[in-house]
DNA sequence: ATCGGTACCTGCACGC
DNA sequence: TGCGTGCAGGTACCGA
């Protein structure tokens, strides 16, 4: 579910928690959390800060970046007791860290070789500079916004979401906007992650942040899950289809090739 | 290099 | 009640 909102809500309210605090104890419940990697000895580490790129939440250790990506269920407690689905557990001073993942997707991984493989943020990337890097490919819109390596934190509801504002078809060609509806893609991109920021982030199942607070935004979705019901702004009926093999939803009437 | 399909996991809602 | 199916916020990897 994480998405860039998702991600940003969540470390927003860990940092006042751990910020310049050290790791007594880490214990990994599940090998699969650190992928292929060795389990890191984090035992003495100070956390000097803590931030985001894309949808990777990164705790500053000083020499060394410890990287945390919730995947598709994952959620990072703040102070929050070991349960069923904890993959994780950080014991700091004077707090504790408790990464569940019911579906186990998500990673923790020492200095991730990814992070310099993902593109631009969203809300910092030029209009020019995303205008450029969309010419270049053919591939459909929606699967091109989903791709981390074009636009770091855009996932399945923001991708649909953004695609609704501006008006555009999920399966437009990217290399084919013209200047007009790329820019108004840039803008709904920008637009659809600050209000849903603002908004604490999608609880679509069961997401909450760091301190367990849900999000509100799921509530504004116009197309997200709404496929069978009405389009909010014409009153057409909205679809439901797949693109790389992604629940893709849109506005028939709205939203053009 | 780019693109699309599949695999990786668990849980839930639904129909029978 | 229980079983099978389809679906879910993501990404790695493979072959074309």
């Amino acid at each position: 579910m994480p998405e860039l909102p998702e991600v940003e809500t969540t470390v927003r309210a860990l940092r006042p928690h751990i910020t310049g605090r050290t790791i007594l104890e880490a214990r990994f419940f599940n090998p699969r959390v650190l992928g292929r990697k060795p389990e890191p000895d984090l035992a003495g580490r100070t956390i000097a800060s803590v931030g985001r790129r894309g949808k990777y939440i990164l705790l500053d250790l000083g020499d060394d970046v410890l990287s945390i990506h919730l995947g598709m269920t994952g959620k990072l407690l703040v102070n929050a007791p070991p349960e069923t689905h904890t993959r994780a557990y950080f014991t700091l001073n004077d707090a504790t860290l408790n990464f569940v993942d019911p579906r186990m997707f998500g990673r923790i991984e020492l200095n991730p070789a990814r992070i310099a493989k993902l593109g631009p943020e969203p809300l910092e990337v030029t209009f020019e500079e995303f205008r450029r890097r969309l010419k270049t490919r053919r591939t459909r819109i929606k699967a091109l916004l989903l791709d981390q390596g074009f636009l770091s934190g855009v996932g399945n509801i923001y991708a649909d979401e953004s695609l609704h504002r501006a008006g555009i078809h999920p399966c437009a060609i990217a290399a084919r906007l013209g200047p007009d509806r790329a820019r108004r893609l840039y803008k709904a991109i920008r637009q659809v992650l600050t209000e849903a920021i603002a908004s604490g982030g999608s609880s679509i199942s069961d997401y909450v942040d760091a301190e367990g607070r849900k999000g509100w935004f799921q509530i504004r979705h116009r197309v997200y899950q709404r496929h069978g019901e009405k389009c909010l702004r014409c009153g057409a009926i909205i679809r439901r289809i797949l693109i790389a093999q992604r629940g893709t939803h849109y506005c028939p009437k709205c939203q053009k090739r």
